[in-house]
DNA sequence: AAATTATTGGTCAGAATTGACTATTCAAGA
DNA sequence: TCTTGAATAGTCAATTCTGACCAATAATTT
């Protein structure tokens, strides 16, 4: 649901083509949302069936022709009935990494150390790579500074995990 | 990934079924996976195809035949690799809520300021229900514990950013 | 003891998702 | 200018996931 909301958000700003709205994606919001391509391309489909949007075809140049997405009037009232649904509501997110700590003292603490290290390595670059999201107006912001907000305190908790284990 | 290595990581313990493994989860890890009893059941599958687990039919009382799944010599090897795998990687959390902050300057702030109150009150719910999730021997316990300090961040967040619409 | 409801245990069709592939254009170097 | 590689734009078969349903037993109510 929230990938409909954030479709029709960056359509409501600007009529785009699916590959647009995915490289958008991937530079601004990688790291807090995982839209692949042919996902996109799935959804926007859905939206248009279901009239939110509308597809139209353009040439530039001479570059085969591509299919443009606008938000519909329809669409722009379904943006704002699930921005507010979004903004009032908590979706829990998923820790696939959790799943190794609950098996932790399945391993003897001199090798899970060094694994765990290496995984403190993994998101001290994760934190880097947020740090350098190309800074962009308005409210997204608050989505890129979140993410160095909670790595931040991921990898202070991981500390401490670690240092228990010593 | 992180799903074989929960399902291999219980049945290691003991033999269970699906109903049972569906249950374990919902009751003490609810907080960071969800995993659907439909796809519990299409994994043990898969499992079962790769070899990693046995299927056996058992009959308590005269209730009708269950599945018991019990883990093979060749499903423990893959869990000591996966385990190694999973604790020495970060696997990147997708934070759905962050989609609809996005736009927060989309609609005025009056109106975003009570949204994201109630959203605050959903993520206090969730960290109550943390709370209570029955205390577990073992490593288990620092996954309910990392939820509560993951909660408390985020709120702590979230009340920065209603704070600094006001 | 009959009827109703909850729990147990599971299946399956359909929806969502993805990786792998295609094909065109553009840029840059040999 | 020819070739190689990257960027653009997208499709599609196969995989993965889920909601909705089924059916049996146990518990509870009347």
């Amino acid at each position: 649901m929230e990938r409909e909301l954030l479709l029709l958000g960056l359509l409501r700003r600007q009529k785009m083509h699916g590959y647009e709205l995915h490289e958008f994606i991937e530079q601004y919001m990688r790291t807090c949302i995982d839209l692949k391509k042919s996902t996109a391309y799935y959804l926007l489909d859905k939206l248009a069936q279901k009239g939110y949007v509308s597809q139209s075809v353009e040439q530039s140049g001479n570059r085969p022709p591509r299919h443009v997405y606008h938000i519909t009037p329809t669409g722009e009232e379904r943006f704002q009935e699930l921005l507010r649904q979004n903004l009032a509501s908590h979706i829990p997110v998923k820790f696939g990494d959790l799943v190794g700590l609950a098996f932790l003292d399945d391993i003897p603490a001199e090798e899970a150390i060094p694994l765990l290290q290496k995984r403190r390595e993994a998101m001290a670059r994760s934190l880097e790579t947020a740090v350098t999201v190309p800074p962009h107006p308005g409210s997204l912001q608050l989505v890129i500074q979140h993410q160095t907000v909670h790595l931040e305190t991921e990898i202070a908790w991981l500390d401490s995990v670690i240092n228990s284990l010593e």
